[in-house]
DNA sequence: TATAAAATTAACGTTTACGTAAAGGTTATA
DNA sequence: TATAACCTTTACGTAAACGTTAATTTTATA
Protein backbone atom coordinates (compact mmCIF):
# COMPACT_ATOMS: atom_id res chain seq x y z
CA UNK A 1 0.00 0.00 0.00
CA UNK A 2 3.03 2.66 0.54
CA UNK A 3 4.12 4.97 -2.16
CA UNK A 4 7.64 5.09 -2.30
CA UNK A 5 9.75 7.06 -4.12
CA UNK A 6 10.02 5.87 -7.72
CA UNK A 7 12.89 3.69 -8.36
CA UNK A 8 14.79 3.53 -11.69
CA UNK A 9 12.76 0.84 -14.01
CA UNK A 10 9.57 1.24 -12.66
CA UNK A 11 6.80 1.86 -14.70
CA UNK A 12 5.26 5.42 -14.89
CA UNK A 13 1.95 6.50 -16.31
CA UNK A 14 0.86 9.89 -17.76
CA UNK A 15 -2.96 10.98 -16.01
CA UNK A 16 -4.75 9.52 -19.59
CA UNK A 17 -2.84 5.96 -19.08
CA UNK A 18 -3.59 6.39 -15.25
CA UNK A 19 -6.87 7.25 -15.96
CA UNK A 20 -6.97 4.06 -18.24
CA UNK A 21 -5.56 1.77 -15.87
CA UNK A 22 -7.63 2.77 -12.81
CA UNK A 23 -10.98 3.21 -14.79
CA UNK A 24 -11.73 7.26 -13.46
CA UNK A 25 -11.54 10.26 -15.15
CA UNK A 26 -8.68 12.82 -15.38
CA UNK A 27 -10.92 15.47 -13.31
CA UNK A 28 -11.89 12.51 -10.79
CA UNK A 29 -7.70 11.44 -10.18
CA UNK A 30 -6.73 15.24 -10.02
CA UNK A 31 -9.29 15.97 -7.63
CA UNK A 32 -8.51 12.96 -5.78
CA UNK A 33 -4.92 14.06 -5.22
CA UNK A 34 -6.53 18.03 -4.20
CA UNK A 35 -8.40 16.14 -1.24
CA UNK A 36 -5.63 14.26 -0.43
CA UNK A 37 -6.85 10.96 -1.38
CA UNK A 38 -3.35 9.96 -3.59
CA UNK A 39 -0.30 11.54 -2.35
CA UNK A 40 0.80 14.44 -5.14
CA UNK A 41 2.26 12.59 -7.96
CA UNK A 42 6.52 13.42 -8.92
CA UNK A 43 6.01 15.58 -12.15
CA UNK A 44 8.12 15.79 -15.31
CA UNK A 45 10.11 18.88 -16.52
CA UNK A 46 7.40 20.62 -17.53
CA UNK A 47 4.93 20.03 -15.18
CA UNK A 48 2.93 16.79 -16.33
CA UNK A 49 1.81 14.51 -13.20
CA UNK A 50 3.76 10.67 -13.56
CA UNK A 51 1.76 8.03 -11.82
CA UNK A 52 3.66 4.83 -10.77
CA UNK A 53 1.65 1.23 -10.10
CA UNK A 54 1.41 1.88 -6.29
CA UNK A 55 -0.75 5.00 -6.97
CA UNK A 56 -3.57 2.94 -9.42
CA UNK A 57 -3.44 0.36 -6.96
CA UNK A 58 -4.47 3.04 -4.41
CA UNK A 59 -7.13 4.50 -6.82
CA UNK A 60 -8.47 1.08 -7.39
CA UNK A 61 -8.88 0.37 -3.83
CA UNK A 62 -10.44 4.00 -3.55
CA UNK A 63 -13.06 2.67 -5.82
CA UNK A 64 -13.77 -0.80 -4.63
CA UNK A 65 -14.30 1.30 -0.97
CA UNK A 66 -16.67 4.24 -2.44
CA UNK A 67 -18.63 1.81 -4.90
CA UNK A 68 -18.68 -1.10 -2.36
CA UNK A 69 -19.10 0.56 0.69
CA UNK A 70 -20.79 3.45 -0.36
CA UNK A 71 -18.10 5.55 1.44
CA UNK A 72 -17.77 9.70 1.03
CA UNK A 73 -14.65 11.18 -0.31
CA UNK A 74 -14.43 12.48 3.33
CA UNK A 75 -14.65 8.85 5.10
CA UNK A 76 -12.61 7.69 2.16
CA UNK A 77 -10.01 10.58 3.66
CA UNK A 78 -10.25 9.44 7.43
CA UNK A 79 -9.49 5.36 6.18
CA UNK A 80 -6.60 6.42 4.59
CA UNK A 81 -5.25 8.61 7.33
CA UNK A 82 -6.19 5.36 9.10
CA UNK A 83 -4.31 2.93 6.49
CA UNK A 84 -1.26 5.86 6.27
CA UNK A 85 -0.41 5.73 9.70
CA UNK A 86 -0.50 2.16 10.42
CA UNK A 87 2.10 2.10 8.06
CA UNK A 88 4.18 4.47 9.53
CA UNK A 89 3.81 2.34 12.60
CA UNK A 90 5.12 -0.42 10.63
CA UNK A 91 8.05 1.18 9.31
CA UNK A 92 9.16 2.54 12.84
CA UNK A 93 8.38 -1.32 13.78
CA UNK A 94 11.23 -2.52 11.03
CA UNK A 95 13.63 0.41 11.81
CA UNK A 96 14.06 -0.25 15.30
CA UNK A 97 12.16 -3.25 16.64
CA UNK A 98 12.63 -2.86 20.18
CA UNK A 99 11.76 1.10 20.24
CA UNK A 100 8.57 1.91 21.96
CA UNK A 101 5.01 1.73 19.98
CA UNK A 102 3.05 3.67 22.19
CA UNK A 103 0.51 1.37 23.17
CA UNK A 104 -2.79 4.04 23.69
CA UNK A 105 -1.47 4.88 19.57
CA UNK A 106 -2.05 0.94 18.93
CA UNK A 107 -5.49 0.79 20.94
CA UNK A 108 -7.16 3.54 19.29
CA UNK A 109 -5.83 2.39 15.91
CA UNK A 110 -7.73 -1.15 16.94
CA UNK A 111 -10.79 0.68 18.15
CA UNK A 112 -10.71 2.29 14.71
CA UNK A 113 -10.32 -0.95 13.04
CA UNK A 114 -12.94 -2.37 14.82
CA UNK A 115 -15.16 0.24 13.78
CA UNK A 116 -14.67 -0.42 10.68
CA UNK A 117 -15.50 -3.85 10.74
CA UNK A 118 -18.84 -3.36 12.63
CA UNK A 119 -19.70 -1.10 9.86
CA UNK A 120 -19.26 -3.56 7.41
CA UNK A 121 -20.55 -6.41 8.96
CA UNK A 122 -23.75 -4.26 9.04
CA UNK A 123 -23.79 -3.45 5.94
CA UNK A 124 -22.98 -7.27 5.15
CA UNK A 125 -25.88 -8.35 6.95
CA UNK A 126 -28.42 -5.76 5.32
CA UNK A 127 -26.94 -6.95 1.71
CA UNK A 128 -27.20 -10.26 2.54
CA UNK A 129 -31.45 -9.79 3.87
CA UNK A 130 -32.07 -7.79 0.35
CA UNK A 131 -30.17 -10.71 -1.54
CA UNK A 132 -32.14 -13.03 -0.33
CA UNK A 133 -35.53 -11.48 -1.43
CA UNK A 134 -34.32 -10.87 -4.68
CA UNK A 135 -33.80 -14.42 -4.71
CA UNK A 136 -37.28 -15.33 -3.48
CA UNK A 137 -39.04 -13.02 -6.21
CA UNK A 138 -36.63 -15.19 -8.72
CA UNK A 139 -37.78 -18.01 -7.53
CA UNK A 140 -41.81 -17.11 -7.48
CA UNK A 141 -41.37 -16.26 -11.45
CA UNK A 142 -39.98 -19.37 -12.00
CA UNK A 143 -42.39 -21.17 -10.61
CA UNK A 144 -44.81 -19.15 -12.57
CA UNK A 145 -42.74 -19.99 -15.71
CA UNK A 146 -43.35 -23.78 -14.70
CA UNK A 147 -47.09 -23.52 -14.04
CA UNK A 148 -47.07 -21.51 -17.61
CA UNK A 149 -45.64 -24.26 -19.84
CA UNK A 150 -47.40 -27.04 -17.87
CA UNK A 151 -50.88 -24.95 -19.10
CA UNK A 152 -49.63 -24.85 -22.77
CA UNK A 153 -48.50 -28.40 -22.27
CA UNK A 154 -52.03 -29.34 -21.24
CA UNK A 155 -53.98 -27.92 -24.09
CA UNK B 1 -45.30 -4.91 -0.23
CA UNK B 2 -48.22 -4.41 -1.82
CA UNK B 3 -49.86 -1.07 -0.91
CA UNK B 4 -54.02 -1.80 0.00
CA UNK B 5 -56.59 0.58 0.56
CA UNK B 6 -56.63 1.33 3.58
CA UNK B 7 -58.84 -0.82 5.63
CA UNK B 8 -61.28 0.29 8.93
CA UNK B 9 -58.91 -0.61 12.17
CA UNK B 10 -55.33 0.01 9.77
CA UNK B 11 -53.19 2.22 12.03
CA UNK B 12 -52.62 5.50 10.49
CA UNK B 13 -49.91 8.11 10.89
CA UNK B 14 -48.95 11.69 10.02
CA UNK B 15 -46.18 12.58 8.47
CA UNK B 16 -44.33 13.19 11.64
CA UNK B 17 -44.82 9.68 12.83
CA UNK B 18 -44.32 8.10 9.73
CA UNK B 19 -40.95 10.05 10.01
CA UNK B 20 -40.29 8.77 13.30
CA UNK B 21 -41.07 5.31 12.33
CA UNK B 22 -38.89 5.36 9.09
CA UNK B 23 -36.02 6.98 10.14
CA UNK B 24 -36.17 9.43 7.36
CA UNK B 25 -36.98 13.31 7.56
CA UNK B 26 -40.40 14.56 6.44
CA UNK B 27 -38.99 16.33 3.76
CA UNK B 28 -37.33 13.56 2.66
CA UNK B 29 -40.77 11.19 2.72
CA UNK B 30 -42.28 14.02 0.67
CA UNK B 31 -39.55 13.94 -1.78
CA UNK B 32 -39.59 9.83 -2.45
CA UNK B 33 -43.38 10.60 -2.75
CA UNK B 34 -42.81 13.02 -5.47
CA UNK B 35 -39.94 10.87 -7.42
CA UNK B 36 -42.66 7.89 -7.34
CA UNK B 37 -40.83 5.49 -4.82
CA UNK B 38 -43.49 5.55 -2.66
CA UNK B 39 -47.37 5.81 -3.94
CA UNK B 40 -49.49 9.18 -2.61
CA UNK B 41 -51.05 8.24 0.55
CA UNK B 42 -54.22 9.08 1.08
CA UNK B 43 -55.53 12.56 2.83
CA UNK B 44 -57.41 14.08 5.72
CA UNK B 45 -60.04 16.28 4.93
CA UNK B 46 -57.84 19.32 5.39
CA UNK B 47 -55.27 17.61 2.92
CA UNK B 48 -53.14 16.18 5.41
CA UNK B 49 -50.92 12.82 4.31
CA UNK B 50 -52.03 9.76 6.06
CA UNK B 51 -49.67 6.73 6.14
CA UNK B 52 -50.24 2.96 6.83
CA UNK B 53 -47.96 0.66 7.59
CA UNK B 54 -47.42 -0.71 4.29
CA UNK B 55 -45.57 2.84 3.59
CA UNK B 56 -43.50 2.22 6.52
CA UNK B 57 -42.33 -0.84 5.49
CA UNK B 58 -41.82 0.25 1.91
CA UNK B 59 -39.68 3.02 3.15
CA UNK B 60 -37.37 1.25 5.20
CA UNK B 61 -36.73 -1.16 2.50
CA UNK B 62 -35.68 1.71 0.34
CA UNK B 63 -33.38 3.19 2.56
CA UNK B 64 -32.28 -0.47 3.61
CA UNK B 65 -31.06 -0.57 -0.79
CA UNK B 66 -29.92 3.18 -0.65
CA UNK B 67 -27.49 2.80 2.19
CA UNK B 68 -26.45 -1.13 2.08
CA UNK B 69 -26.39 -1.00 -1.58
CA UNK B 70 -25.44 2.46 -2.69
CA UNK B 71 -28.40 2.55 -5.20
CA UNK B 72 -29.46 6.02 -6.10
CA UNK B 73 -33.12 7.35 -6.20
CA UNK B 74 -33.13 6.86 -9.80
CA UNK B 75 -31.99 3.02 -9.45
CA UNK B 76 -34.63 2.59 -6.42
CA UNK B 77 -37.28 3.42 -9.26
CA UNK B 78 -36.47 1.55 -11.65
CA UNK B 79 -36.71 -1.28 -8.60
CA UNK B 80 -39.73 -0.06 -7.43
CA UNK B 81 -41.35 -0.55 -11.12
CA UNK B 82 -39.93 -4.12 -10.90
CA UNK B 83 -41.43 -4.82 -7.89
CA UNK B 84 -44.21 -3.35 -8.90
CA UNK B 85 -44.72 -5.35 -12.43
CA UNK B 86 -44.16 -9.04 -10.19
CA UNK B 87 -46.81 -7.91 -7.64
CA UNK B 88 -49.25 -7.43 -10.09
CA UNK B 89 -48.37 -10.68 -12.50
CA UNK B 90 -49.45 -11.94 -8.39
CA UNK B 91 -52.88 -10.08 -8.33
CA UNK B 92 -53.73 -11.40 -11.84
CA UNK B 93 -52.68 -14.86 -11.14
CA UNK B 94 -54.59 -14.86 -7.97
CA UNK B 95 -57.71 -13.43 -9.95
CA UNK B 96 -57.06 -16.38 -12.81
CA UNK B 97 -55.05 -18.96 -12.03
CA UNK B 98 -55.10 -20.50 -15.34
CA UNK B 99 -55.01 -17.06 -17.41
CA UNK B 100 -51.97 -16.87 -19.50
CA UNK B 101 -49.32 -15.20 -17.97
CA UNK B 102 -47.34 -13.41 -21.06
CA UNK B 103 -44.07 -16.03 -21.04
CA UNK B 104 -41.99 -13.10 -22.30
CA UNK B 105 -42.82 -10.60 -19.49
CA UNK B 106 -42.09 -13.66 -17.08
CA UNK B 107 -38.76 -13.60 -19.03
CA UNK B 108 -37.80 -10.20 -19.08
CA UNK B 109 -38.58 -10.29 -14.98
CA UNK B 110 -36.07 -13.03 -14.49
CA UNK B 111 -33.42 -11.12 -16.22
CA UNK B 112 -33.93 -8.10 -14.74
CA UNK B 113 -33.57 -10.00 -11.32
CA UNK B 114 -30.84 -12.02 -12.39
CA UNK B 115 -29.45 -8.96 -13.23
CA UNK B 116 -29.63 -7.55 -9.78
CA UNK B 117 -28.56 -10.75 -8.28
CA UNK B 118 -25.09 -10.21 -10.15
CA UNK B 119 -25.18 -6.61 -8.93
CA UNK B 120 -25.77 -7.74 -5.53
CA UNK B 121 -22.84 -10.97 -5.56
CA UNK B 122 -20.21 -8.45 -7.03
CA UNK B 123 -21.02 -6.08 -4.35
CA UNK B 124 -20.63 -8.59 -1.71
CA UNK B 125 -17.28 -10.37 -3.27
CA UNK B 126 -16.02 -6.73 -2.93
CA UNK B 127 -17.25 -6.19 0.55
CA UNK B 128 -15.77 -9.46 1.30
CA UNK B 129 -12.47 -8.45 -0.19
CA UNK B 130 -12.30 -5.57 1.77
CA UNK B 131 -13.39 -6.79 5.03
CA UNK B 132 -10.62 -9.43 4.99
CA UNK B 133 -7.86 -6.17 4.01
CA UNK B 134 -9.20 -4.66 7.51
CA UNK B 135 -8.78 -8.00 9.18
CA UNK B 136 -5.38 -8.22 8.14
CA UNK B 137 -4.82 -4.91 9.24
CA UNK B 138 -6.38 -5.60 12.83
CA UNK B 139 -4.49 -8.58 13.15
CA UNK B 140 -1.00 -6.85 12.77
CA UNK B 141 -1.61 -4.37 15.11
CA UNK B 142 -2.98 -7.33 18.00
CA UNK B 143 1.08 -8.61 17.01
CA UNK B 144 1.90 -5.25 17.84
CA UNK B 145 0.49 -5.06 20.48
CA UNK B 146 1.26 -8.40 22.12
CA UNK B 147 5.30 -7.36 20.96
CA UNK B 148 4.79 -4.46 23.13
CA UNK B 149 3.56 -6.35 26.41
CA UNK B 150 6.44 -8.58 26.28
CA UNK B 151 8.99 -6.09 25.70
CA UNK B 152 7.11 -4.31 28.35
CA UNK B 153 7.38 -7.49 30.79
CA UNK B 154 11.55 -8.42 29.79
CA UNK B 155 12.04 -4.71 31.82
C1' DT C 1 11.50 22.56 -36.29
C1' DA C 2 6.69 22.91 -36.98
C1' DT C 3 2.58 21.13 -35.46
C1' DA C 4 -0.73 18.00 -33.51
C1' DA C 5 -1.80 15.63 -29.30
C1' DA C 6 -1.95 15.75 -24.60
C1' DA C 7 -1.18 18.19 -20.24
C1' DT C 8 -1.81 22.22 -16.83
C1' DT C 9 -4.48 25.56 -13.98
C1' DA C 10 -8.54 28.25 -13.10
C1' DA C 11 -13.08 28.85 -12.91
C1' DC C 12 -17.68 28.33 -13.73
C1' DG C 13 -21.55 24.74 -14.52
C1' DT C 14 -24.37 20.59 -13.28
C1' DT C 15 -26.78 16.82 -10.97
C1' DT C 16 -28.39 14.55 -6.91
C1' DA C 17 -30.62 14.59 -2.67
C1' DC C 18 -32.23 16.79 0.14
C1' DG C 19 -32.38 21.47 3.85
C1' DT C 20 -34.69 25.57 4.98
C1' DA C 21 -37.72 29.39 5.06
C1' DA C 22 -42.04 31.73 4.01
C1' DA C 23 -46.89 32.17 3.76
C1' DG C 24 -50.84 30.18 4.86
C1' DG C 25 -54.33 26.27 6.03
C1' DT C 26 -55.80 22.34 9.60
C1' DT C 27 -56.43 20.05 13.95
C1' DA C 28 -56.26 19.08 18.76
C1' DT C 29 -57.00 21.05 23.13
C1' DA C 30 -57.57 24.38 26.96
C1' DT D 1 -63.34 29.69 20.21
C1' DA D 2 -58.75 30.88 20.47
C1' DT D 3 -54.33 29.37 20.12
C1' DA D 4 -50.53 26.29 19.80
C1' DA D 5 -48.83 22.62 17.21
C1' DC D 6 -48.70 20.51 13.03
C1' DC D 7 -49.55 20.30 8.13
C1' DT D 8 -49.47 22.10 3.16
C1' DT D 9 -47.16 24.00 -1.15
C1' DT D 10 -43.70 26.85 -3.29
C1' DA D 11 -39.34 28.05 -3.96
C1' DC D 12 -34.85 29.21 -3.21
C1' DG D 13 -30.37 27.33 -0.95
C1' DT D 14 -26.56 23.92 -0.42
C1' DA D 15 -22.89 20.31 -0.19
C1' DA D 16 -20.69 16.68 -2.67
C1' DA D 17 -18.56 15.03 -6.63
C1' DC D 18 -17.35 15.74 -10.34
C1' DG D 19 -18.07 17.82 -15.86
C1' DT D 20 -16.79 21.23 -19.04
C1' DT D 21 -14.64 25.03 -21.13
C1' DA D 22 -10.92 28.26 -21.90
C1' DA D 23 -6.46 29.92 -22.18
C1' DT D 24 -1.83 28.38 -22.05
C1' DT D 25 2.30 24.89 -21.96
C1' DT D 26 4.71 20.53 -22.92
C1' DT D 27 5.82 16.77 -25.45
C1' DA D 28 5.95 13.51 -29.14
C1' DT D 29 6.51 13.02 -33.94
C1' DA D 30 6.48 13.89 -39.03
Amino acid sequence: MRINKRKEGDRIYKIDEAAQLSGLTKRTIRYYEELGLIPPPERSEGGFRLYTDAHIVRLKALTDMRDALGFSLGELQEYIVLVDEIDALRQQYRAEPDGPLKLDTLDRLERKLEDQLIVIDEKLAKINRIRSEVKQLNERIKQFKQQESQTENQE
